[in-house]
RNA sequence: GGGUCUUUAGCUCAGUCGGCUAGAGCGCACGAUUCACAUUCGUGAGGUCACAGGUUCGAAUCCUGUAAGACCCACCA
């Protein structure tokens, strides 16, 4: 025997890759239709998480399955130098150190994370080898390479000479811890509890004050006016006035703005260009300046002297208090309202003006929205377009500057005489560069990462410069996250569209949260992560990918089932332990060919793997990756195991065993490929491997001989279930008359209902086998069957139940007439097998009265 | 404020176009077991499909509303 009497994934997993890899069974064929899964690229920065497991065994399974489909698939697998996360990560090192990134230079920090991320990387690819991703390696594209960076430069230029790219003064979202902006996108709001304060600014041109409500008091230091709504006639009067700033004594005018809602607070609004978004608007409008109190650290600035250097919680209180010693407050209110805070770190977000680079997007998202309103990009789940069209709409401009050293540099330089010229150049080793006799300095920002990640598909197959990989754009599916839903497939639309003329992909499948056991988010703090590696080295890492898409539909947040990983490995030594047994049968080394079959259960097995391989087909076609893992695993342990290869140990056809196993071995493949290739190569009945191999072929079949063996089944079913009511642990023997179905399969109903005996006799006795309807009895006792009179009275009372609600329906002249014939006509047999229960049931009921 | 999703067995979840007695895994109960597998085999119990209406010959499924929960978006100072 070549397989060993136990199931050890972890002994040959390894080494199945390896051979996968050295075989170079993952580079595209060149024959048949192209179909192309681009991995989103993890982050370069650690280690898998169990999102990836669940993501990369999707993704598998589909590029595995049309590659035994007979396409020509490919996997382009990624490393994603994750621009903000990973700096995140290097800047708590450096803190570990002692060090801080002002410390060394952009160029120093960007070679040192470079070198760290670099250890890191092959770890990550490691892991999702473990995972069986049988992605090509050769093609990997990590988003720093030289051609992305390429990429990203050309579109960065096209976009710039096309007015889309402009650099502006803006109200962006800063974290002052570090100190970079962010895009809207990546500001995480939280509600808390607050207080709205009335605080009163004397007027100048009039007697008495004007009381205006803010939840951020400190920030009335940078005040530059005080909004109305046009039409308050409380505030008509006093349009065009100035008020008196209260502790800086600065005159503000009072300005009158629709914005302002008359409802709310006190219906006059501090305005405080710098620092609030809506305010900065506002001060557009009405031309006023602009002051920055909170500098890139979250401290005051250009404010009275006793506040300068202060944070703004502590500024808040400081104002409040002197607002309050000065008799300028005049209430407050408890309310509720949403907080902008860092989504790495927490700290609040201070929104303050900057130069920055942004993106034009409503030209380019009308385009995406399109495209996808046409249906060019399909989603699973569908509502999700519908979801992606609605954010599309409401998108604003985007600040792809960030201020932070480990991304791909922004291309543009400025002039040192006239900071309003900038040009755009890709020499950004350089600091400093001299065009025309000009002298213009390197932009020290960093791109956003999915300015450059939005562009993977069209960059990872090389589509611009028509790369041997060119014909995989575009992609036939892109599996990813719901939650990047906005971030990442939506900039990915656009920029496509954009840059190529078509849209990238041509499916989105999106996969939802994995929580823990609890239904809970893991978290490092809640302690409740599950490590994709140890679940691999506890179960295999095929269970692994079986236990987590069994179950789970797309984009749905739903909890990690340890029990379903089990179940996967249990099936796994499932297919193992048949491996085996056909292997003792008819040993290794064989052709396998498309069998004959001869008995009834070889025509029904035929059937029942070819209903299964069909279905499996339509399932992953619609996405239904657990229903598809459903029908395999129904089909091999139930059917296959617990029915055919019983039946075999009655009547072995080796050919027929051989081409079963195959079959099994090949369905199976795509969802667990490390345990079928490796019963494929133990066995040596091919040369290949079945990472190869084409998908099952069918084998023909005679529909009445599988017919046959179900009616076998059903026997064997109830008969089962007969013994099992009785009392008492006996072996019986089974009597039959007039069958030849029995007759012909004696030996196979005893073993397969473990009877003691099955023998034909000449007049009837014992206990029938009613439900069936075969001529069969079980050889009993007087007392037993006297004892099972009510087991049958049991039975007799839901057949006459059954009988009524199929006559009811029947005589429901509407049901008649308005449901499909077919259903009717299925009734109508329905009623008349159950009519026939009732009377063998009652004749045995007679038989034993 | 707007939007999306969820609610089915003790637990975690499937259930496609509305159509057989609503399914799976785990768990539970009873039984088996030298002959591929205790990571096994057989049998069974367990459901008012969140609730209330409606449409239909027929509703877990479609419509309306209610309740509970999750998530996303939004500038209400």
């Amino acid at each position: 025997m070549n397989l060993a009497k136990t199931y050890t994934p972890n002994e040959f997993e390894p080494n199945i890759y390896a051979m996968w890899e050295s075989a170079g069974v993952f580079k595209p064929t060149g024959q048949g239709t192209p179909y192309s899964i681009v991995m989103p690229p993890p982050n370069a920065n650690g280690n898998l998480h169990v999102g990836h497991a669940l993501g990369s065994a999707i993704q598998d399974i589909l590029v595995r399955y049309h590659r035994m489909k007979g396409d020509d698939a490919v996997y382009i697998p990624g490393a994603d130098h994750a621009g903000f996360e990973t700096w995140v990560v290097y800047e708590r090192e450096l803190d570990k150190q002692g060090k801080s990134r002002f410390d060394y230079s952009r160029d120093e920090l960007y070679a040192q994370v470079w070198d760290f991320v670099d250890k890191k990387r092959g770890d990550m690819e490691l892991q999702l080898r473990a995972l069986g991703v049988g992605a090509d390696w050769d093609d990997l594209v990590f988003t720093l390479d030289q051609k992305v960076i390429d990429t990203v430069y050309g579109t960065f230029e096209k976009m710039w000479s096309d007015g889309l790219i402009y650099r502006g003064e803006r109200i962006v979202n800063f974290c002052p811890k570090h100190q970079t902006s962010f895009a809207d996108i990546e500001v995480e709001y939280e509600t808390e509890k607050s207080k709205l304060w009335k605080i009163a600014y004397p007027l100048l041109n009039h007697i008495g004050e004007i009381v205006v409500a803010t939840t951020r008091p400190e920030t009335m230091l940078g005040d530059t006016a005080i909004a109305v709504n046009p039409n308050d006639a409380r505030y008509a009067k006093l349009i065009g006035t100035k008020a008196l700033l209260p502790l800086v004594n600065r005159e503000i005018p009072i300005v009158a703005d629709e914005y302002v809602d008359m409802n709310y607070g006190t219906g006059a609004v501090k305005i405080t260009p710098a620092h609030d978004p809506n305010d900065f608007e506002i001060g557009q409008r009405h031309d006023l300046p602009t002051i920055q109190i909170v500098d890139i650290n979250g401290t005051m600035m250009n404010v009275p002297d006793e506040f300068v250097g202060l944070s703004v919680d502590e500024s808040r209180q400081r104002v409040l208090e002197a607002l309050e010693k000065e008799e300028f407050l005049r209430g407050e209110e408890s309310i509720e309202h949403s907080v902008g805070h860092c989504y790495k770190c927490g700290t609040v977000i201070q929104p303050m003006v900057k130069e920055q680079w942004f993106v034009r997007m409503q030209p380019l998202a009308e385009k995406a929205i399109a495209a996808i309103e046409q249906g060019e990009v399909a989603f699973t789940p569908a509502n999700k377009s519908k979801v992606l069209v609605a954010y599309l709409r409401e998108l604003k401009d985007w600040n792809i500057s960030r201020q932070i050293p480990w991304g791909i540099p922004i291309p543009a330089f400025q002039n040192i005489d006239d900071p309003t010229d900038w040009i755009f150049d890709t020499r950004v080793d350089q600091q400093e560069i001299v065009v025309n006799g000009t002298t213009y300095k390197r932009e020290e920002d960093t791109l956003d990462t999915w300015f450059s990640s939005g562009q993977w598909p069209y960059i990872t197959t090389d589509y611009l410069s028509g790369g041997q990989l060119a014909k995989f754009y575009p992609n036939q599916v892109m599996e990813t996250a719901g939650d990047i839903l906005f971030a990442w497939v939506a900039r990915m639309i656009m920029l496509g569209v954009y840059r190529t003329g078509q849209v990238p992909f041509r499916h989105v499948y999106l996969h939802g949260l994995v929580l823990d056991e609890h239904g809970q988010k893991m978290s490092k703090s809640k302690g409740n992560v599950i490590n994709p590696m140890e679940a691999i080295s506890q179960y295999g890492s095929d269970a692994l990918r079986m236990g987590i898409i069994a179950s789970r539909s797309a984009a749905q947040p739903q909890a990690f089932n340890a029990g379903k990983v089990v179940a996967a490995r249990n099936f796994c030594n499932k297919l193992w332990n048949i491996a085996r047994f056909v292997e003792a049968q008819v040993g290794q080394a064989r052709s396998v060919q498309l069998p004959e079959p001869q008995s009834m259960a070889d025509h029904w097995v035929v059937r029942q793997l070819g209903r299964a391989g069909t279905l499996i087909e339509q399932q992953i076609a619609e996405y239904r990756f657990a229903e598809a893992f459903e029908t395999l695993y129904h089909v091999v342990w139930d059917d296959v195991a617990d029915w055919y290869i019983e039946a075999s140990k009655v009547e072995t056809h080796t050919d027929m065993l051989v081409w079963v196993l195959d079959t099994c071995l090949r369905l199976a493949h795509p969802f667990a490929p490390f345990v079928t290739e490796t019963i494929w190569q133990a066995l040596s009945w091919h040369d290949d491997l079945v990472a190869q191999a084409s998908y099952p072929s069918v084998c023909a079949y005679n529909e009445l001989q599988a017919a046959e063996f179900s009616r076998l089944k059903k026997l064997v079913a109830e008969a089962r279930y007969v013994m099992s009511e009785l009392p008492g642990n006996d072996r019986y023997t089974l009597l039959y008359g007039d069958d030849s179905l029995i007759a012909e399969n004696t030996e196979l109903v005893r073993r397969l209902a473990r009877l003691k005996e099955v023998k034909s006799v000449d007049t009837a006795r014992g206990l029938r086998l009613a439900a069936s309807g075969r001529d069969a009895w079980l050889d009993v006792s007087e007392e037993v069957l006297y004892e099972h009179q009510t087991n049958l009275e049991k039975r007799l009372v839901e057949a006459r139940a059954q009988a009524a609600k199929l006559q009811g329906r029947l005589d429901n002249e509407r049901y008649v007439s308005q449901a499909p014939a077919h259903l009717v006509e299925e009734s109508r047999q329905q009623l008349k097998s159950t009519q026939g229960l009732i009377e063998r049931l009652v004749n045995e009921l007679d038989v034993i009265g």
